[in-house]
DNA sequence: CTGTTGTTTCTGTAATTACAGAAACAACAG
DNA sequence: CTGTTGTTTCTGTAATTACAGAAACAACAG
């Protein structure tokens, strides 16, 4: 597959951005070329498209996958397997969100829980405990209202999105 | 000052968490730190109960204090600053969420921004600008949403929160 | 002037991370 | 069986990152 300068650049930048959202810039570089690219590649492909070794792009296909961001295809009369990266934008953004959520978000929740509880055993002030039981609770109230967002419709979504601020002027009213 | 065991573990924690959020261990801790402590806290007792060195501290210190999560504040008959955290959480998550936006996002848009024009000169096919621009359109989307969000009134954050997926309700009566 | 406080910059080092490339395997088609 | 495709694991290396500690400096109080 040949790269012009742009698409180039897209991978690049892609790649950048990747390793500042914690996803190393191998596996950013693989999904931006995935993203972009019209049809569905082969492992051998993205070697040869990136220059990376084909230990790393299995590897890296395989977090993709994980992330939910890629999924493998197969077509006919070929054994190989054939990447797609997700097409949709909003269910891509979804993937990100859902997958920093779980690996980022509640693991913290998790831990807070745990010092919350330790603390009420080792002497540790009053006002401090309750800085940290704050803490937790705040973080909670975000999950769950991040929790019931999710789970609306794609058309809701849509709604809410274009929105935007004026839902501020709607709610008083039912208030 | 004296850390109880969860309170070392709290901030073990939270440098943890921080690493995984693009801030690395040390401020991370530091800001931990002053996030339980009752009082203000000098450079100096911030080395002490974190073991770390004065240079790192402080620049640790200035870099809280340009994410805007930490305050110097001066006492009466002392020469040294006192580091205090927001104590609020929810500027707390503004001041974090702001942040990562002007550091991650803004420039990931600027980034599609010139690759998108960049696109149009260099032999790009379509399919593949097409897909640029959806992915620098939807970014955008999101941005304007939250631009449009954090301009909101703190309780009406507050009821937004609350309400949580029960916007959904309220919404459709008035399309 | 001296002492205190804080910042900045540099050097060196330890730890971590991100790879390439090799090798061993597994699954399966023909 | 052989050839193809893909995965996993290992070794080695280069690059990066996160520090400690030193040193030079600045600002300022008294």
């Amino acid at each position: 597959m040949i790269l012009t300068p742009s698409m180039q650049n897209f991978i690049l930048h892609w790649g950048e951005m990747g390793s500042r959202w914690g996803v190393n810039r191998s596996v950013a570089q693989i999904h931006a070329l995935l993203h972009i690219a019209p049809d569905p590649m082969t492992a051998d492909e993205i070697c040869e498209t990136l220059n990376l070794a084909r230990s790393n792009v299995s590897t890296g296909l395989k977090e993709l996958q994980s992330w939910k961001l890629v999924k493998a295809s197969r077509q006919l009369g070929d054994r190989r397997d054939h990447f797609t990266s997700i097409r949709d934008m909003f269910d891509l953004v979804t993937a990100v969100v859902e997958g920093r959520r779980e690996r980022e978000f509640l693991p913290t929740i998790e831990a807070l829980r745990a010092v919350h509880d330790e603390a009420e055993a080792d002497g540790t002030p009053e006002k401090v405990k309750a800085r940290i039981k704050e803490t937790l609770d705040v973080m909670q109230m975000f999950d769950t209202w991040y929790a019931e967002i999710s789970r609306l419709s794609r058309p809701m979504h849509l709604t809410l999105l274009k929105l935007g601020g004026r839902v501020a002027r709607i709610l008083p009213k039912s208030k």
